[in-house]
RNA sequence: CGGGGCGUAGCGCAGCCUGGUAGCGCGCCUGCUUUGGGAGCAGGAUGUCGGAGGUUCGAAUCCUCUCGCCCCGACCA
């Protein structure tokens, strides 16, 4: 008997959050560093995930109108200053190129030569690419709106850098509409936060509090930015998703005109919301535990893994034989529009494949012996709750369906348990201060809703004193007199406070 | 970008202070034994000790520079 190891991830989620997050992806295989700073190699089993992701949003887009499209990597240096509030946002984080082509030095090694007339930034966004384009598709009304969506990579010089979470170059969709009128491209602001909310709660099974954000967490160059903003295990936000009402200030920077049906000139108004591979990250830090990852069966790459019982030497035919069937019968189920997928793991390693399953976060393992076959039965273990039970085989082919959403449904109430569990509502300064002062690590406080006045001012003392932040002003938050947590002036609601990623 | 820590086999680490040419555990390969569970025994493979210079007869070890990772901060999806 070998040392008896009680998780399968050291450390715990307790003993050190994020050296666990970064154990959870090696552990599971998703994804791991590149020789590039700050840029990762995502592997099968994690763009896997990002595939199904990809897929199931880009049919809600559809759903709405959108359609996609794909705008260059660079973007001319001029363009970014089009809009000046957009330049102080990303202009310290750009990659620039500024050569077209290398040359052998005098020491033999390539040199950068032919130096760019303008230099080109890798694109960190791309409203004022787009806007390009949009000003020269639309000179009537009846050009609107253009709705539009590209998925694509980005880059973001970031200064410290975590797997998914905030990587230098990223995988993102990134939505860009321009309208005729405000109220259209402000309803179109809540309709794609809309469908960020139904996405994340419904297939990540993680639930998500909505809201605007304030002025100083805005997107650079929006008149608002709306978002969806999730809790981790460790009790800190992570935004999932934003949505911006861009006013017409990007419009205007890239000369976005039309004429409207009274004959006048006028510039449209725009939107921009994104998602991206952050969400994995989030997804990760929901749900899974010290045994390493959980996938919620709605986005799993696989859903069923078959580990047949074999023996070294000796007769397996009719246990792999009965491992395919299985396969195939389950294969044949329909969930959610997407067969049910199998993986056969049939590796003679001992239990050892069984933890590396459990550590790649599939829904459901099940164990396939002589026994089972005789008994016309299967050994069933599921991820989320770590029930294990011998089952009737057709009773658990045909009840899969129904097995696969209750997981999915357990792995999201317990996400909006523990987050119900770890929120506060704090009217005591004192007592807002004590609870986040003594927030590290594992415990990093809670999802606070307090007071607040709207100054500025209160808002950065809060960030400068304690590293929390105003996460958004929800949409649910009920009109109600109070003194700001701050500075105790009036205030009309609560708003959202946390520690975030 | 500032402060701190760390890069040695696929993974986790020891060796470094006091230079002498690399080791342990897990994993991997082979064989036998096991078999409803992260197996046991025996044998075996794998390292330009992150990279580049320097000091030295000799560098994983000392010095300089550099790249990367992790943590804290500032910044950020």
């Amino acid at each position: 008997m070998a040392k008896k190891i009680k998780t399968a991830i050291t450390p715990t989620r307790e003993e050190d959050y994020s050296q666990w997050y970064q154990e959870v992806i090696k552990a599971s295989d998703m994804a791991e560093n590149s020789p590039v700073r700050g840029c990762m190699v995502i592997k099968p089993w994690g763009f896997a995930l990002w595939e199904n992701i990809m897929y199931e949003m880009n049919a809600m887009f559809k759903e709405t109108g959108v359609r996609n499209t794909y705008f260059p990597l660079f973007i001319p240096l001029s363009y970014l200053e089009r809009e000046a509030e957009h330049v102080d946002g990303f202009a310290k984080e750009c990659a620039v190129v500024t050569h077209h082509k290398l040359e052998k030095g005098a020491d033999g090694r390539l040199v950068p030569a032919g130096e760019l007339a303008e230099p080109l930034i890798v694109r960190p966004t791309s409203e004022t690419i787009i806007g390009e384009s949009m000003s020269k598709w639309t000179t009537s009304y009846r050009d609107l709106p253009i709705l539009l969506n590209q998925w694509a990579n980005v880059v973001r010089w970031e200064m410290r850098t975590r797997m998914f979470l905030r990587t230098s170059e990223f995988l993102w969709q990134e939505g860009h509409t321009a309208h005729a009128t405000k109220a259209e491209a402000q309803e179109r602001t809540l309709q794609m936060l809309d469908v960020y909310t139904r996405f994340v709660e419904d297939y990540l099974a993680m639930p998500v509090i909505c809201g605007r954000k304030t002025e100083s967490e805005r997107f650079p160059g929006a008149d608002n930015t709306t978002c969806i903003e999730a809790m981790m295990q460790d009790k800190r936000a992570l935004q999932a998703g934003t949505s911006h009402f861009l006013g017409q200030n990007f419009a205007k920077g890239s000369n976005i005109k039309f004429q409207n049906e009274e004959g006048q000139e006028a510039y449209a108004w725009t939107t921009s919301w994104g998602t991206s591979t952050r969400m994995i990250g989030g997804m990760i830090m929901v749900h899974s535990d010290d045994d390493g990852l959980i996938m919620p069966p709605r986005v799993a790459p696989a859903h069923v893994v078959i580990l047949p019982i074999i023996k070294k030497g000796g007769d397996n035919a009719e246990v792999m034989e009965s491992t395919n069937a299985l396969k195939q019968a389950l294969n044949a189920k329909i969930y959610h529009g997407r067969r049910v997928e199998v993986e056969i793991d049939a590796r003679d390693i001992g239990g050892a494949r069984g933890w590396d399953w459990v550590k790649k976060g599939i829904p459901v393992r099940i164990e396939l012996g002589p026994k089972d076959i005789a008994n016309n039965a299967v050994f069933m273990a599921r991820r989320d709750t770590n029930e294990k039970k011998a089952m009737d085989r057709d009773a658990f082919i045909n009840g899969i369906i129904d097995l696969l959403d209750d997981i999915q449904g357990t792995l999201f109430q317990r996400a909006l348990d523990f987050r119900k569990a770890h929120t506060l509502s704090i009217d005591s300064k004192e007592k807002f201060y004590t609870l986040y002062k003594g927030a590290t690590g594992y415990e990093n406080g809670a999802f606070v809703y307090s007071h607040w006045c709207g100054s500025k001012v209160c808002e950065e003392t809060i960030k400068k004193d304690l590293s929390v932040t105003i996460r958004c002003i929800p949409f649910d938050s009920p009109a109600e007199e109070g003194a700001c947590i701050c500075c105790g002036n009036g205030s009309k609601r609560r708003v959202l406070f946390a520690k975030a990623y």
